[in-house]
DNA sequence: ACCGCCAGTTGATCTACGTCAAATAGAACG
DNA sequence: CGTTCTATTTGACGTAGATCAACTGGCGGT
């Protein structure tokens, strides 16, 4: 699925999107998969994740409905995640990060439930299922750990749906930023600085506004002092104030 | 967390609520865990099982930020799972019936994201997790059988973002009122004729729309003759129509 | 440097559904 | 059998956010 990088290609190993790095010298290693595996599991993992040339932005890491193979996680980069319905109407089901997991709603039917477009240039690490469920059956940790994977998934689209059918616009895009900037943070990266790397048009889509709405709410919260914005430059200026606003009920 | 049923209680066979049987004699055992397993392998699910008395309306089955310990299968009657957030409204994320498995979003934090409501008099299975990972270490049946269970649950919990996010209170009502058309079927009973176990409450809740515009969405379709309604006795006069409502992208 | 294009902003109006309020109808209870 | 309580229906009105429309500003291409 992913283009393997050529065996000449240079050997930057300060270059965030290079191939030639393995889970162990991974700097993400502590919030990816190998997150709850002992050293000798990494290694095994190790064996079965395949590294390939970086996405450029807007190319498809899977489509829907594509025969499932490989789940994925994220080296650099972002990714969105939508599906098309019956209707045609597309639906944006998700933003991976680096470090984060992605193409596990394919298992359950042998076919991708979505499609996966890079949204800028993405390094991606591709693992394959079947070599996941082998490994699983050998090593309890990862297994488990795959249980929990899934099982957070699911409480995560439900709080989405919460999220989506009870709250306001502000509630949702207060907490699109919230989640966003916790994720950055895990990442060690700037919590109250970042660029969101989607369209106003996707953030819409994902939280079920369109994008006349978004754009307004990005302005009243700058108005009131809570971000700034120029593009998809993001300053968080009120964290705390956002996090409340995100948390409310109506 | 079920109390078992008194070492003396009458055996009846019939009654459907009985605890006294077991998976392979289990007339869901087509739709529900045993599904994918091979007769031998049932026979070891069959050992971890726990039948208790039935639960009564308005009983829980387990609560939000309660310890995960089970999974459940619904034998008998009808669950609602919900949970509660920090700005205290309520989400119904789910509706169980016969054959069907809740409490797998507890597996993710080691407590459960929701709590789950027997909705009428129900009998349900406990199958304690710690045994099912062993057993999944030891069946790759088994193993895979819950990774999809699992991904099939997100792919659920995605549709129906979508459907709260985009769709019409009509779209909306039509889509739950097929859904349970066909899970019925599933289970043999009468797709076209059935009790709604749930109140409208619970629907609205679960579909991101108030009581009055349920109440009003259901009107209308009885006055289109796609249905007819009394209470909670639904027969539905035109399931192709209330189909094609629901696949409706406005 | 000019053009064309897409992403985003801003404003004016419209509408599906929410909110509030009142009426009705079972079930549950003594 | 009335009485109360709760679930549902029905009607009148209000509103958050959608829709429609016009404008703005980068940015790639030549």
């Amino acid at each position: 699925m992913i283009a393997v990088s050529e065996p000449n290609a240079p050997s930057n190993k300060n270059c965030p999107h290079n191939a030639a790095i393995n889970c162990t010298s991974c700097r993400l290693s502590a919030i990816c998969l190998p997150l709850a595996l002992a050293q000798d599991e990494i290694v095994q993992l190790d064996e079965i994740v395949q590294r390939g040339r970086p996405l450029q932005k807007g190319q498809h890491l899977y489509r829907e409905n594509d025969t499932f193979t490989s789940i994925f996680a994220v080296r650099s980069g972002a990714v969105k995640a939508y599906s098309v319905s019956d209707s045609g109407e597309e639906q944006v089901t998700g933003f991976y990060l680096p470090g984060e997991i992605l193409g596990m709603d394919g298992i359950g039917h042998n076919r991708y439930a979505s499609s996966a477009l890079a949204m800028e240039v993405s390094a991606i690490c591709e693992i394959p299922f079947a070599n996941i469920e082998d490994l699983s059956g050998k090593l309890p940790n990862m297994q488990k750990h795959f249980f929990k994977l899934l099982s957070q998934e699911i409480v995560e689209d439900q709080r989405h749906i919460t999220l989506v059918s009870k709250h306001t616009a502000e509630e949702r895009l207060a907490s699109l930023i919230v989640s966003i900037s916790a994720r950055n943070a895990r990442r060690n990266l700037s919590p109250l600085k970042f660029r969101l790397p989607m369209s106003r048009t996707d953030i819409g889509n994902f939280l079920g506004l369109t994008i006349e709405t978004v754009s307004r709410v990005f302005g009243r919260f700058a108005k009131q002092g809570l971000i700034e914005i120029n593009k998809k430059e993001l300053t968080v200026l009120d964290i705390e104030a956002l996090k409340h606003i995100a948390a409310l009920g109506h």
